[in-house]
RNA sequence: GCGCCCGUAGCUCAGGGGAUAGAGUGAUGGCCUCCGAAGCCAUAGGUCGCGCGUUCGAUUCGCGCCGGGCGCGCCA
């Protein structure tokens, strides 16, 4: 059912109560959903809302709104239940509407140009180039990619930016990793750094790097960067494979290189909030609601990640994005109170207006993996995790991305590997997919049992759409442009994940229940019909999910 | 100890002031001479962690407990 006959329902329960209760401001009328069928298309509260207000019985306020109601083509019959509540039913005609608009919009179906163009920045992923991408980082780009897409279906303009980091304490440990198992190789006395990174892909780069012609690994800085563009193209080949595309990666060290390192660190100072102690400079960002100040230049003279963070953020205002997202597993929370923080003191003097809540944060809870019963602790520098590319490898790349997107960013969850490809078949991705090939399934059929040209089903009268099952399916189909608005609003992707298993669980029941292709020519239009259309939104939802959509299975 | 998040069916999880709390999976029993059985239908399974408040109404909001995760570096 489309919004429009919503907003009409509005407005004549607004116009009933201002008969009946003029004296009270219409705009208080909302319309939600009822669980149960029977309890109609739409139900409202006002009148339980109201009664205290304006010192009436709820059921008799009800009663008078009701009877109060001015006529509607739409509106089949209104009724007041046990509690107060209003009961509305509409008549089929305003949900077989919604098809016409599906075939006229597309692909388009569900987009809105609300946010008008405006530029957001969606930084996710951003993995330090200091080993494979793990199921984590999955999550990471499932979530980061949906959002992304997201956003853009409510006309915001997207850029997609990783940030590489590329300057720190990290990556010379991994360039020290590396090079003591080159040392190793060649049977020279190694000392592996104590905080080194011991997976096998050290070892592996490390036999590379040999391969490569360099006659030992001395050169540290020679090694390092050997490292870095191995695992920079590593990560690349798994952020493909998932199909995980960025628009712009953005390098730690130009923050030094464009000296915004610097003029972040000068802005802190012109705040009047940086004071010494200890032979540290610090930042009062308790001032700004963090429970303890910071320390922006350590005693050694190096800076903390925290002021690059600070530079890089203050650049990204700075290129536009009066909105920037930011994807992080929530063991980093703490930063977000630290970055907002630094943000508001750089930007106190000189105007630059960046609002408190700048960056946005969708945190994310890490998975628990479970792997042959037992919980595998990720650790990058134990050398002990499932990379991201033997999940896809083993699952597939659509499952994975639909599970990984099916609960909600903030909920802890369990990844149980031998279950997810034990029973990849069972996949709900599956269920949703099937669902999008049967239908291409009986259009095939249509050929084969009727023959003829394909129909102009844009064109097919939808009156014979009256049974309940297609009524549902009809009023499901207009849900689907609020569920985007609201997963924008909330950047909350499963909640299409939802949406898209409803839809086809409603769509498989019917297909069960009644049969397509019946003789009647009028009554088989009006249903191949409907099919195209949940074909349309299952097609728009998957590909906002970054999930194919199969013809055949 | 302090801060943030989470406790909903055996398991994995939705819902988030509104009527009888849902789905998937697992269990049990049915449905292919008929458009794809990767599907459908039915049955079973719950003190929505506990308590006290706010409200016409609380699983949902507030406070306090209990249990779990994460964070609390001059690491990132």
């Amino acid at each position: 059912m489309s919004a429009e006959v919503k907003s009409h329902l509005i407005e004549l329960l607004t116009r009933g109560l201002a008969k009946v209760a003029p004296q009270q401001p219409g705009s208080l009328i909302s319309l939600e959903r009822p669980k149960q069928a029977q309890h109609g298309d739409f139900s409202c509260p006002a009148a339980m809302q109201l009664a205290r207000a304006l010192k009436r019985n709820p059921r008799e306020l009800a009663l008078e709104l009701v009877a109060a109601l001015p006529p509607s083509e739409w509106l089949e019959r209104a009724e007041v239940a046990g509690n107060g509540f209003i009961n509305l039913r509409v008549r089929p005609a305003a949900k077989q509407h919604i098809v016409k608009t599906i075939f006229a919009d597309g692909d388009r179906y569900g987009r809105s140009e609300s946010a008008g163009g405006r530029p957001v920045i969606v930084e996710f992923v951003s993995a330090n180039p200091t080993g494979p991408l793990h199921v984590g980082h999955g999550r990471n780009a499932a979530l980061g990619d949906a959002i992304g897409a997201l956003l853009e279906s409510q006309g915001w303009r997207v850029t997609r930016e990783f940030y590489y980091n590329d300057a720190g304490a990290q990556i010379r440990n991994l360039g020290l990793s590396v090079q003591a198992r080159i040392r190793e190789k060649l049977g020279v006395p190694a000392e592996f750094p104590a905080d080194g990174y011991r997976g096998d892909y050290v070892l592996e780069i490390a036999e590379k790097y040999l391969e490569a012609g360099n006659a030992d690994g001395e050169d540290l800085e020679a090694v390092t960067r050997f490292a870095v563009v191995e695992l920079r193209r590593e990560q690349d080949l798994d952020l493909q494979a998932f199909g995980v595309r960025f628009d712009s990666y953005f390098l730690e060290s130009s923050l030094y290189a464009d000296e915004r390192v610097e003029k972040a660190v000068q802005a802190l100072l012109d705040s009047g909030k940086a004071f010494e102690q200890d032979g540290a400079l610090w930042l009062k960002t308790t001032e700004y609601g963090d429970d303890k100040d910071r320390v922006m230049r350590k005693s050694d003279g190096t800076y903390t990640y925290f002021v690059p963070d600070v530079a890089y953020h203050l650049a990204k205002w700075e290129r536009g994005f009066t909105r920037a997202i930011n994807i992080q597993g929530s063991d980093h929370h703490s930063t977000v109170t630290r970055v907002r923080a630094g943000l508001q003191a750089a930007s106190s003097k000189g105007g630059r207006g960046i609002p408190q809540g700048y960056p946005e944060y969708v945190l994310y809870k890490m998975l628990t993996v479970m792997k042959g019963g037992e919980e595998m602790k990720i650790s990058k520098r134990a050398g002990s995790y499932v990379t991201l590319r033997e999940l896809i490898d083993e699952v597939g790349r659509d499952a994975v991305r639909f599970f990984l997107l099916s609960r909600k960013a903030d909920a802890e969850f369990v990844f149980d590997i031998d279950l997810a490809k034990s029973q990849s078949e069972e996949n709900p991705v599956y269920y949703v997919q099937y669902a999008h090939a049967r239908i291409r399934s009986v259009l095939e059929q249509r050929k084969a049992l009727f023959g003829g040209p394909d129909p102009d089903l844009a064109a097919a009268d939808l009156v014979p759409l009256t049974g309940g099952r297609e009524l549902a399916l009809l009023q499901r189909l207009g849900e689907y442009p609020e569920v985007l608005e609201n997963a924008v609003a909330e950047l909350a992707p499963h909640q299409v994940v939802f949406y898209l298993r409803e839809l086809a669980g409603q769509f498989h029941s019917y297909y069960n229940a009644e049969r397509i292709l019946v003789s009647e020519a009028p009554l088989r239009s009006a249903r191949l019909a409907l099919c195209l259309a949940v074909r349309q939104v299952l097609r728009n939802g998957l590909s906002l999910l970054g999930v194919s959509q199969p013809e055949k299975m």
